[in-house]
RNA sequence: UCCUCAGUAGCUCAGCUGGUUAGAGCGGCGGACUGUUAAUCCGUAGGUCGAAGGUUCGAAUCCUUCCUGGGGAGCCA
């Protein structure tokens, strides 16, 4: 007999003999009559087993605990019980793998977050971390799918990048040397010219760079893999390896950037709405009653587009005290932002036109000379969840801006010939896909939305 | 990295102005119950009080350092 899933088993017509296998959740009942409470990850819901104790074997039912993994073969019937529409009336049961209920650290109640953290190989098993990751996935796979129907193409940049211009933080350093014992050069420093690739190198930051490369050709790029940052970052909308989704257009400007952020990130909501209801229906019962709303209202109305400049001036005329000073010129603290998106605005914003001193090298430069297109998306609770921009495209803007900041030219001189040979204006951005799940499933913190989480002083599993 | 709060049973916590054998709920185990939905009821086991020093006749409780975790800030996705 072909196994089923329970997603497939929930909603077909009772009267025919089924295979089953999955984790026991709960098990209840009397001496006569056992219930249990099957998932097999397909769905939130489980599929109720009923066992009649005297048709099996004493020995093969204690075995039957929370966390242990079954086969159940028997009948799909209509349910007697109020709850669910079908249960299974158990014929023959195998016992895959028992789960001693003394040892077993998952229980019918629930759990608070940070321990589950601690036991993140098991906490899978639970309601709340299966709902999460069935929608990672279906958020991973909408991306592809929003991206590959409209002409975009998926280009991997490389994960081992040998450029350390790219700015946007603390990179790891990748090396073959024995760290007691590494080559040293006449000056007593570490010859990295021995090392595996005869260069420094690190971990990505950012595939931004080499995504302008493929854009500036294939028209419209997007990139989405793995980016790490060596910050000692510890809050709960950080991690030290994540996933970024960094697409990259030929012939966007910051207006039409802004358009595709607006779009991408509504398509994103829609698709897990449309998709991933039972999740979701779950996550706003358990972890957020204002999830479901939030998603909609997101949908309903246009984000907020204003520029730095209206910022500040919007933040200065607020009747508030402000632990950090408000200025043209400094840098919009979290306060600052929490307040433009959750009070004023009280939907997304998107930010463009910072001052060019503390946005990066590429961004390209306004006419007056004082501000450069950047994009910062803000999303209630979560922050900034976009960061991109316009960029520069004239080779001669970026080539002062890179000496001005006395940054590593030869090391970009591939980066400028795209300046040099056919340039085009360009725009694209990053978006967080760690926080794009935070928000889409309403968790608190980015480490429960990623499987195995890599945080400072933490990489356990 | 800075600020702040917290580490006591498998889990969530109470006990903390120092004082005899450290408690509860849940979970586990045993029992009761003809169909339960985080079932219910009765019973029961379970703790080097995060670690190391120190103060004291006496420390879960006070002091110091360290470790771990939460929240806030910075860095940013």
């Amino acid at each position: 007999m072909p196994r089923e899933k329970v997603k497939q088993l929930m909603t077909s017509e009772p009267g025919r003999d089924v295979l089953v296998k999955g984790w026991v959740r709960t098990r209840r009942g009397s001496k006569q009559v056992s219930f249990v409470a099957l998932n097999d990850g397909s769905t939130i819901n489980n599929i109720q087993v009923v066992i009649d104790m005297q048709a099996f074997d004493e020995d093969k039912l204690r075995l039957i605990t929370t966390g242990a993994c079954l086969a159940v073969e028997g009948e799909l019937v209509k349910s007697e019980g109020r709850g669910q529409k079908v249960e299974i009336q158990a014929k023959k049961i195998e016992i895959y793998g028992p789960a001693n209920p003394e040892k077993y650290p998952l229980q019918k109640k629930g759990h608070s977050m940070e321990f589950l953290r601690e036991i993140a190989h098991l906490r899978f098993r639970t309601n709340t971390f299966g709902a999460v990751f069935r929608i990672r996935h279906a958020m991973a796979y909408a991306i592809h799918k929003y991206f590959n129907d409209r002409g975009f193409y998926y280009l991997h940049t490389p994960i081992i990048t040998g450029s350390d211009a790219e700015g946007a933080g603390e990179m790891f350093r990748v090396t073959t040397f024995d760290l007691n014992d590494a080559p040293r050069d006449k000056n007593g420093g570490v010859d990295y010219s021995r090392d595996f690739f005869g260069k420094e190198t690190n971990l990505t930051v950012s595939g931004q760079l080499e995504g302008e490369m493929g854009a500036l050709s294939l028209g419209e790029i997007y990139t989405f893999g793995p980016t790490f940052r060596a910050e000692n970052s510890n809050t709960p909308r950080h991690l030290a390896e994540f996933w970024m989704i960094e697409p990259e257009m030929a012939f966007y400007d910051i207006d039409d950037n802004m358009d595709l952020a607006e779009d991408l990130t509504k398509y994103l909501i829609t698709y897990a709405l449309d998709n991933c209801y039972d999740d979701l229906e779950f996550l706003n019962n358990m972890i957020d009653k204002g999830l479901i709303d939030r998603l909609r209202f997101v949908l309903d109305n246009e984000y907020a587009r204003i520029t730095y400049t209206q910022a500040v001036d919007v933040l200065l005329k607020a009747d508030k005290q402000w632990e950090f000073p408000v200025g043209w010129g400094k840098d919009l603290q979290a306060e600052h932002e929490r307040y433009l998106v959750e009070q004023y605005y009280k939907r997304p914003v998107m930010i463009t036109d910072y001052p060019m001193d503390i946005k990066a090298f590429y961004m390209k430069q306004n006419d007056d000379g004082k501000t450069v297109r950047a994009l910062d998306v803000l999303f209630p609770f979560i922050g900034e969840i976009i960061g991109g921009s316009q960029r520069e495209e004239e080779y001669d803007k970026l080539e002062r801006r890179i000496k001005e900041l006395g940054m590593p030219r030869e090391q970009l001189w591939w980066f400028m010939e795209t300046r040099k040979f056919g340039t085009a204006p360009h725009s694209g951005f990053g978006l967080g896909f760690e926080r794009l799940i935070l928000f889409v499933t309403g968790m608190k913190n980015i480490r429960d939305v990623i499987p195995f989480p890599r945080t400072p002083r933490s990489a356990e599993f």
